[in-house]
DNA sequence: CGTGTTCACTTCAAGATGCAACCGACGCGG
DNA sequence: CCGCGTCGGTTGCATCTTGAAGTGAACACG
């Protein structure tokens, strides 16, 4: 309690970054969102968990392993799976080596839903950030993302201040 | 019906940049949640309505230009701001120059909230964002996430076909 | 005026999420 | 073996978001 109560501002160019990256940080993931809806009824979410099951070898992975694969909670990836094992695309089942794992397989109609979903999907990554950047941006982008994510990740959030 | 049936896939750098883009998209709103949860009680997006009208002309704006402001649909805006009602920091009134429309305005207590809430909030913006970037880096970051978000705004979503 | 349309917003039902409590499966010490 | 803590998952509940339908105020046209 004897700390500044006004931090640092930010300045006009500083906020402005910030809300680019704000805006970014909404709009990208509205627009893959509103493509994949509409084109194949699912989510990018679950999207992610088709297709992280899809190239696992034998098209299975533990619900964990999904789980940080797909950046989710343990129970979202749950019930999406859930919500996935009822529309046929996915089975689930209990690891033979340790009970305490449920496997998640994709099976055969799951695997022709991502067959049939990855183009457009892939088309839309493309149209909205991989061809609008010449390949040493695209080096640079992945550095700044890398950088903001790393620090997000940190278990550091709120001000345990100094 | 008559195109490729699969465009050009991601290469193993493209697929990375993607991935790390993916990843600040899910990574950064969270981090920016949960300090925001935990210190003052309310999301991201709340806070970013209660920033709208700390900074607008008598504290007040229309819900759909705060709607607009905070990157969300009309019905999210209208429940928030009810929400944001009952707690007691805004208030809401129809417009005497056009009765359609409706005004929300910050309250005193609504003020005290933001003037509380702000520097926390700053700080993180800082920690997660703003410092990690040179003045340099900083424009070139706000250049990329602009050019992404301009064409994730683009409501040429899905495959036009063709 | 009167009818119909548009506009801004609200409401409602359905679906999705997060959090916390819970449950069965290991694994280890005794 | 038995008991207990841990680990991976699941379930229940409270909340939040979304999409569609509804409301009422302004405008437009005859």
């Amino acid at each position: 309690m004897s700390e500044s109560p006004s931090p640092r501002w930010l300045d006009a160019d500083e906020r402005e970054t910030w809300l680019a990256v704000i805006s970014l940080t909404i709009r990208l993931p509205a627009a893959l969102d509103r493509q994949l809806r509409r084109d194949a009824g699912i989510g990018h979410f679950e999207y992610q968990v088709l297709a992280g099951l899809s190239e696992a070898p034998d098209r299975t992975l533990r619900i964990s392993e999904l789980a940080e694969f797909a950046d989710g909670s343990l129970p979202r990836v749950s019930q999406v799976v859930s919500r996935l094992e009822r529309r046929g695309w996915v089975r689930r089942g209990s690891d033979p080596t340790d009970g305490r794992y449920t496997l998640a397989t994709l099976t055969d109609t799951g695997w022709d839903k991502v067959v049939a979903t990855a183009p457009g999907h892939v088309e839309q990554a493309r149209r909205l950030v991989i061809d609008r950047f010449d390949p040493a941006e695209r080096a640079r982008l992945r550095e700044f993302a890398d950088r903001i994510t790393a620090a997000s990740a940190d278990r550091h959030d709120g001000l345990p201040s100094r």
